[in-house]
DNA sequence: TATTAACACGAAAACGTTTGCGAGACACTT
DNA sequence: AAGTGTCTCGCAAACGTTTTCGTGTTAATA
């Protein structure tokens, strides 16, 4: 076992200073030639690296990004995921990952954890019991600290920080739109309670829609699911009772299953039943039928909310720049649950 | 923008020493209890938190797991981060994930990068490239300094470390054996190239279901595809091609895509064909219809890992205890791509 | 009263870096 | 001979902890 080179080691060997030993290796000017050329051949003869804690303590540093999320379970937050650490990592950054499993506590001990001084900065998504307790006040220490901080997809106006959502009530507008220009007349929506960002928009942009249309929307076609989590009873029952000719789900797994209980039911899909569900994941591309589906973009989502995260760390100047939001678009993808 | 308050500070305003701040916090019987109370009331009234950094420099200990795998839009591999995670933060661990996107200098360049002081330890799976290239040195000089490594389901013999996988061959080998009981005779097997040790394990399994049983195999009944990649069109024309009362896919994306060409050619599933997948992740469970599958159970080897690497963390004893290779079960989860 | 023990606390080194500044050696100018 | 400048390099502080050891004070013992 051979333990880890320092530069106190390089200097003892070669009798030289700690410090003449750093500068040389950052081929700084104040060294010779000599003395360079000799320190970076025994550097890379020993393999030395140096240790990143020791940098990150000195210069206030650490070059990790902590990312916290609800859930990795579910496909569109694993996209994020892979989005923030592409960019994260082209810019040399590390990516820590918690998951808050929709608890308010998590959510706190993970941020409380990372915030000292084991991130330079954080992306997450707040947990569903955050956005029902409406309780930020983690979120509004760190940013005291002056830890940067981008929220993404389940984001809350109390804290002021940069923002990346995708405009939900678009998405739904259209998916609503599409399938009422089509004649549907009596289209179901399942989507989630109001406490979820996600769930209120998407159910305005439904709304909407018909509204625009001068459509009337039937009240009773519109089922709020307690959370994200699947309930086969709920979905079920509902179905059965209503009178539907369409239904638009809040994620595809909500989708997949009303697909399945429509074609027990004997309708066919997409004639007698259009299907449409948010999160274009593996789900909606092998459904079968193949589900048509408003894509959220996550992996765009992840790498658009490192790279503001990054700007936000590595911004030296005093004058902060004011916060943004951005706001992707969602694209519908059709498939073979609604017709084209 | 408050600071983050320090031992200094504390010391400073308290008039007295940082060796006493530190140990008042720490309750050290060497402080009265006047002293420490004082001390305490005041870190608390602050908030006072230690520095993770300046922590893990002194005590060569980050407390951080860093975890490796090739791809985190896989099913599997995300249920495994999540059984890391549930473990590693039960006991105050945090997890750093890195994606080689199945590359083998992806792979190299995160292990360098966290092996310098970033992590106590490695959870990893190797990527594609590396078992192709079967070069393994920077697994080697990873252990060789002495840290932890921990090899799941992608491993390798030619590296001394703790490992876990599941029995690929038992797997492939019990649901062949469920197929041929049933009377099916031409068993299709579309698997990966041998490069990937779950490849070749799943095809010795399916092979020797057949000798066991005194059944001959059909070689041409055997798609090796290049990658875990779908490619559709390969499959495709696999499956329209060959003669075949019987699907077994090295995961559930290829057999999903199996049973709709299946059906698309007019077969009934699973009266005329019978499909099995590996990886009983969502897909599984609401493919239509629903998909017999081979559990891999990713959370427990996330978790099993975990706890090994943590062990061998936590180990003082100098005596080191020898390598395990912990070989989890899988599990024939039967739903309605099979007949019951 | 002198000795010792217990107690409460501080000084300082250490972890591995980075960096400003001071200083010695040498050559050159006046 | 004294002053000035240039090159190299080392010293030491700093980042925020932890921990060993030393020391001054007080109380208990002989």
């Amino acid at each position: 076992m051979k333990r880890k080179i320092t530069l106190k080691h390089i200097a003892k060997e070669l009798e030289v200073s700690i410090s003449t030993v750093s500068k040389a290796l950052k081929n700084s000017e104040e060294i010779s030639r000599d003395t360079k050329e000799k320190i970076q051949a025994f550097a890379k003869l020993y393999n030395y690296r140096p240790n990143n804690i020791a940098v990150s303590l000195k210069n206030k540093r650490t070059k990790n990004i902590g990312v916290i999320i609800p859930d990795i379970v579910h496909h569109f937050f694993t996209t994020v995921i892979s989005g923030v650490e592409k960019e994260a990592n082209s810019k040399g950054y590390n990516v820590i990952v918690c998951l808050s499993d929709e608890s308010f506590d998590k959510e706190v001990i993970n941020m409380e954890m990372l915030a000292n001084g084991s991130i330079d900065g954080f992306i997450m998504s707040l947990s569903s019991e955050t956005q029902q307790k409406k309780d930020y006040n983690h979120l509004k220490e760190v940013t005291d600290q002056g830890i940067p901080l981008v929220l993404f997809d389940r984001v809350t106006q109390s804290v002021d920080c940069d923002k990346v959502i995708i405009d939900d009530q678009l998405g739904a507008y259209e998916a609503t739109k599409k399938l009422l220009n089509q004649g549907k007349r009596k289209i179901a929506l399942i989507t989630v309670d109001d406490y979820l960002s996600v769930g209120t928009e998407r159910t305005k942009g439904f709304i909407r829609a018909h509204k625009d249309l001068g459509i009337p929307y039937l009240e009773k076609n519109i089922l709020k699911m307690p959370t994200m989590e699947m309930e086969e009873g709920i979905i079920r029952e509902f179905l059965t009772k209503a009178d539907y000719d369409a239904i638009i789900c809040v994620n595809e797994i909500f989708a997949v299953f009303g697909m399945k209980v429509a074609k027990e039911t004997g309708k066919k899909i997409p004639q007698d039943v259009s299907v449409i569900g948010f999160t274009d994941g593996l789900l909606s591309k092998y459904a079968n039928p193949s589900l048509t589906a408003i894509a959220q973009h996550g992996e765009l989502m992840g790498e658009t909310a490192a790279r503001m995260l990054i700007k936000r760390i590595e911004d030296e100047s005093d004058d902060e720049f004011p916060f943004q939001t951005k706001i992707l678009q969602p694209t519908l993808i059709e498939r073979d649950s609604t017709i084209n």
